[in-house]
DNA sequence: CGCTTATTGCAACCTTGTGGCGTTAATGAT
DNA sequence: ATCATTAACGCCACAAGGTTGCAATAAGCG
């Protein structure tokens, strides 16, 4: 065993993988690669994002579908929350254990897609109406992010 | 029943066409069609919504391409709102006269992907941090319609 | 009416995302 | 430690949404 300093570690997150254990799935290397990523992202990622950062890493690239998959196991599982950004693609990101997610802001930027969170105290939720069912809710801005502003003033 | 005498009813709307024709831009059958339908729409409509519903009409449906970019024409003018849904796809709505729409609320289903506007006052805007340029805020509600609800309890 | 050119329609293509199926490897039992 | 079981994986093809290029059409104008 070698000490560990290099970004391009091999899967080996205990933390990581004894909470994929929990939900009583298997422990694969794909998602305990996957989720990593997820984790130590600043904010939700698309499908290209996560591949690009994977191919970083010394392992062999995942297929395109299995990273489809294990990403819509996290969702499902509840680790990670899916969402479609400005653009219309998904992002994911990590789920943080209290559910907090709950009441979030995010600026999506209409011209990379990028999503910014913003830490800001949030407005109450408002009362639906009879028979609709509460899954999640965002105070959701949409704009220019400051860097696609300084390319195109 | 033939009571209801234009329900199919060929595209002649003074209002819109004068509307485009404020543009600058020419007045085309396509766009006075494409505006008209969303402007008779409760919601935001995606592609599929809009060419099912010029498909009623009795004039020729218009090609595929042509009404995405007549959708983006009207996006890009100002006189519609272009956004992605719960599944990523992109849902169109007639811009209203004031701009009201910067504060407007959304309730979007994940499994049929409606989008619901719900009438109800919302909280003020945030400040965003120095760069950003803000376009548009909605309060962004995600969940299940009373519809699919009822589908799959 | 005839001219100019913004729009349209068509065809091909790209990207994102999904379904089927044989193969691999994570787990539990031996 | 090895084997059997079967959940996941990788590869294939495919579907839906969306875009690009270009020739044909029709809106606006003199």
């Amino acid at each position: 065993m070698k000490a560990s300093p290099n970004a391009t570690a091999p899967a080996s997150f205990p933390a990581i993988e004894s909470t994929i254990r929990a939900t009583g799935a298997r422990v694969t290397t794909s998602r305990v690669r996957v989720y990593a990523v997820l984790q130590n992202a600043q904010g939700p990622l698309c499908h290209r994002d996560i591949e690009q950062r994977l191919s970083g890493e010394a392992l062999p690239a995942l297929d395109r579908v299995t990273l489809y998959r294990v990403l819509d196991w996290l969702a499902q599982t509840g680790l990670a929350h899916k969402a479609a950004d400005a653009r219309g693609v998904f992002r994911f990101s990590a789920a943080t254990a209290n559910g907090e997610h709950l009441r979030h802001m995010h600026f999506r930027c209409t011209a990379c897609g990028g999503v910014f969170c913003l830490e800001m105290s949030q407005p109450s939720l408002p009362e639906l109406p009879q028979g609709f069912r509460l899954a999640s809710a965002e105070f959701d801005i949409r704009g220019v992010c400051p860097d696609c502003a300084g390319k195109r003033p």
